[in-house]
DNA sequence: AAAAAGCTTAGAGTAACTCCAAGGTCAAGC
DNA sequence: GCTTGACCTTGGAGTTACTCTAAGCTTTTT
């Protein structure tokens, strides 16, 4: 069977050496050998595991979570229920974040739209003024 | 005229002393006035300056952009061009925050459908292991 | 006068890394 | 055999935008 280096694994699944090893620092992953000469070798289970990290942080789960659903799949006797709950708690804070960003999104374009190049910022025609409160137009005195 | 002390102010914008003072430290808002006591004091302008950056940091944008746009406000003699280049700098890293999020969204709700309750994590059926790959199913073995 | 509420500062903690320094190890080339 | 360069190790600091705590003033209320 064929060990990785840490950069060999890093290449292989996208992450960086610093990340690695800041994810065995957080105990989600332990490589397979540790040589005589301290280096770290990982093998394809390894390879897995970070990739199935780097799944969940794509997804923005949390590392604390990725703890959390490690503990669980330790106990796959346990139905799903508790991996269910970590997911639809997630999915609700994703759909709460999609909702604000497209919120932003809107505010942004409405700004852009009242600031045109054209206007300077003094002559009352740059939409900046318009964060100031929600709506109401109070301009920004400089 | 009136002028409030830290906690009005805060409770005046919705956010915490901690958060003004940190503002401060940033050098983002400066009270106009610091009696003998060494307390803080803020009059209307400091209340609109506090508002314009929570609004700010609601549309998520950076501490180092306000004081970008604050520099800017203190020159109204330039047009809006610098200004734009923010928002539409913000308004591009927004739009691709919501791709992100709905591919979040739809890779969550995938996983979730897959696993069900009623199935457990060691019978095969549990949409977990679904994270390691992109679309290939790779079972998680416990 | 004493207690409660508010103010001050500095410094530590948070998440999830990233970057750096100082030093050890290893393979290749001369 | 030795040097060079690429890799590895650790520990610790830096990042962002705060939040929290501690220790110690000041002011207000009882």
């Amino acid at each position: 069977m064929m060990l990785l280096q840490i950069k060999e694994l890093a290449e292989k699944t996208g992450l960086s050496t610093d990340s690695i090893r800041f994810y065995e620092k957080k105990n989600l992953i332990q490589p397979s050998l540790r040589a005589d000469n301290n280096y770290r070798y990982y093998d394809e289970r390894n390879v897995e595991k970070v990739m199935f990290i780097k799944h969940c942080r794509e997804l923005d789960i949390s590392i604390q979570e990725i703890q959390t659903l490690h503990a669980l799949l330790e106990h796959p006797e346990q139905n799903c229920h508790q991996v269910n709950d970590i997911i639809d708690q997630h999915l609700i804070e994703v759909k709460a974040k999609i909702k604000t960003l497209q919120s932003f999104e809107k505010q942004l374009k409405t700004l852009r739209q009242s600031c045109q190049s054209e206007s300077s910022i003094d002559d009352g025609m740059c939409g900046i003024v318009w964060l100031y409160s929600d709506g109401d137009c109070h301009w920004y005195r400089c």
